[in-house]
DNA sequence: AGCTTTCGCTACGACTCGTAGCGTAACTCT
DNA sequence: AGAGTTACGCTACGAGTCGTAGCGAAAGCT
């Protein structure tokens, strides 16, 4: 029986393995048997998000979730391994909304991504949450990995659509090596998420309209010096 | 060593400086009783940074600290809040020993620095700490304040710094507008800081002289444009 | 039907929290 | 030296959380 297998495997593991088969990857589910209510799911963490408004992080407990959602505390130990798996699943549907909006210019496409962004995390709940699970996932690789997969390597689509339009316009040069180019939409990635992120939440200044002028001014200004 | 030097500083200094450390109660300095034991602040940030080396931040109890540290767990919350408090004061530190080194050329310096902060943000108790810290500032004002004086603000030196050296060698033009000068700071701190933690903790990729030499080209080239 | 899995519920031991009370130690001022 | 004041170690406590186990009932499948 593979399910069994699967699951004593992931009794014998710690944690990380026993998400593996819920919700973010499509996993060989038992056909037979009464099914896991998708109501619940969503219940689950709509309720997480809530509640890390109301609480934050550190006073979020499984328990105040599961009454919040009405269901079983049980339900919860059942579906995710613990509060980390289950706030990086709860806050990850919210990045997916970010979107390349297309301006007409680089400058103004990357202008209103960072507007997004920084609206985004200005949302109580993903400030809260994005900075305690990656402080968590400092000592709990498969969390980290997860917070990748869920969260960080899906918005680098922005990157890269922003940069074929830059070239479509012939804005940016095209970069003939390949793993050049694959380093520099790293570099961008970093440096962009890393600024609002660090302007947002550590200097706690806004993420305004001149701020943002600046800002893509110096990213254009050095990635013409980088592709040089 | 530096630690030892540091309490016996704050202590030999007037009161505002002890208590601000310490804790945030604005009683004055009493005058006559026994003395807080500067031994058992010492052993207890020392203590805190090995428990966050041993357990990472969630797993760390009060309890565990004081007994590392050879002393009551009535003593810890007589002088900090709580755990949040105590690990700022535990990590911040450990930031005070990054200096700008003089490599000849803005672009030495400033990948001097980088290297520096990423071998910083490499050690355990210092990646673990800073982002839960910063976490859990979100939702609690005064504990972002005392990330910011006793953290955030001190590490601006290194900018201003390296500018002024940089206007010394002619590498970069003064800035009429002084307003305009401030905002060009505070934007090179948010990049700077902003990307090597995002590259370290969320990408996870290594800083190194290749990445220094990429970031900094962005950087100056982007630098350029903006004071244009 | 029979089988399988999930669900809600209750209960549990183990742990952490933050505080209070006590007697003692350390230092200052008279 | 003595009195006054504060910090210290220790113990104990109620409250709260954790993660798990066991139960009967519900919901799907063949």
């Amino acid at each position: 029986m593979i399910f069994a297998v699967v699951c004593l495997t992931a009794l014998s593991l710690p944690a990380g393995m026993v998400i593996f088969m819920q919700s973010r990857t499509p996993s060989p589910l038992p056909r037979t048997g009464r099914p896991r209510s998708a109501a619940a799911d969503a219940a689950i963490l709509e309720a997480t998000r809530a509640a890390l408004v109301d609480l934050g992080w550190s006073k979020l407990t499984m328990g105040d979730v599961a009454t919040r959602a009405g269901v079983a505390k049980t339900t919860l130990y059942r579906r995710w391994a613990g509060k980390n798996e289950l706030v990086v699943d709860a806050v990850a549907v919210l990045f997916d909304e970010l979107e390349l909006p297309d301006n007409g210019s680089l400058a103004a496409d990357i202008g209103g991504v960072v507007l997004q962004f920084a609206a985004l995390l200005n949302r109580p709940e993903t400030k809260t949450a994005l900075m305690a699970v990656v402080a968590e996932s400092t000592r709990d690789e498969p969390l980290r990995e997860r917070i990748r997969t869920s969260i960080v390597d899906r918005q680098k689509r922005l990157v890269l659509e922003g940069r074929a339009r830059a070239h479509a316009r012939g804005e940016l040069p095209l970069e003939a090596d390949p793993a050049a180019a694959a380093r520099t939409a790293d570099l961008i990635f970093d440096v962009v998420a890393g600024a609002v992120v660090h302007r947002t939440l550590v200097s706690a200044e806004p993420v305004d309209e001149e701020w943002v002028d600046r800002f893509t001014t110096l990213l254009l200004g050095g990635l013409a010096s980088v592709q040089a």
